[in-house]
DNA sequence: TTGCTATACCTCGAACCTCGATGTATACCT
DNA sequence: AGGTATACATCGAGGTTCGAGGTATAGCAA
């Protein structure tokens, strides 16, 4: 019981990946559940409830900003990126390298540790 | 205030790069802490209360063996790898390796997800 | 008309993890 | 005597993801 289906990893990872998307163009936050599963050939899989908050989040912050739509009968809300979250898109991104180099890094040989501490 | 010291990305890191750490070499905590900061260049630190509970836990889960130690009078924990340490430690890095690829296929080109959804 | 699926939004609580503070104790150097 | 480094340990706060649940429209088939 208890089993844990996703393996970690991945604080921080959705609204990394949610800047990314967004930076190239719009989308509905729907369109962007599908998109992040094609787009990673289903290796990330975030539910609703992950993705959803992210985005009124980043949209109280200033970090995206929304548009109603309706298209056939159904109501989609459009977030496009701001200037200020492009900028947090490349914080976030450069984080995201420098901790994914050190971690292979360590994986890949490159010891030097070896005499920390006597 | 309140910033935050650290931007993500770690969740389940600390586990993965103590068991790599191990598998070459048996360490004792503190050792282990120096280890971990000296072999990234000081990208990641983890403080004693993240990593001293991440060995109680994985020695208890039989992935880790202790053996206690006395040297100067100062009492040393030295963990070394067990056999499903090892395991575990391969099936950790093959999902980090899966998640790392698929972050950075979002983050450089690889668009696709493109028609995603009408 | 009824039911099922897909689309499309949203919210909540449980579970998990990291972080910083705090506590104990010995060794060494000044 | 006091400060620093070594060495272990625990706790609560804070933040995040996940799964389940809830609402509603559109389209198709039986």
């Amino acid at each position: 019981m208890t089993k844990k289906p996703n393996p970690d990893y991945l604080n921080g990872v959705p609204e990394l990946v949610v800047l990314q998307l967004l930076s190239r163009r719009p989308m509905y936050g729907y369109q962007l559940l599908r998109a992040i599963e094609k787009s990673t050939g289903n290796v990330l899989e975030f539910g609703e409830g992950c993705i959803y908050p992210i985005l009124h989040r980043l949209e109280h912050e200033g970090h995206l900003a929304s548009r109603r739509e309706i298209v056939g009968g159904r109501s989609r809300v459009v977030y496009r990126i701001t200037a200020a979250g492009r900028k947090r898109l490349h914080g976030r991104a450069a984080a995201w390298q420098s901790i994914s180099a050190a971690v292979n890094q360590v994986l890949h040989g490159a010891d030097d540790g070896k005499s920390a501490v006597a």
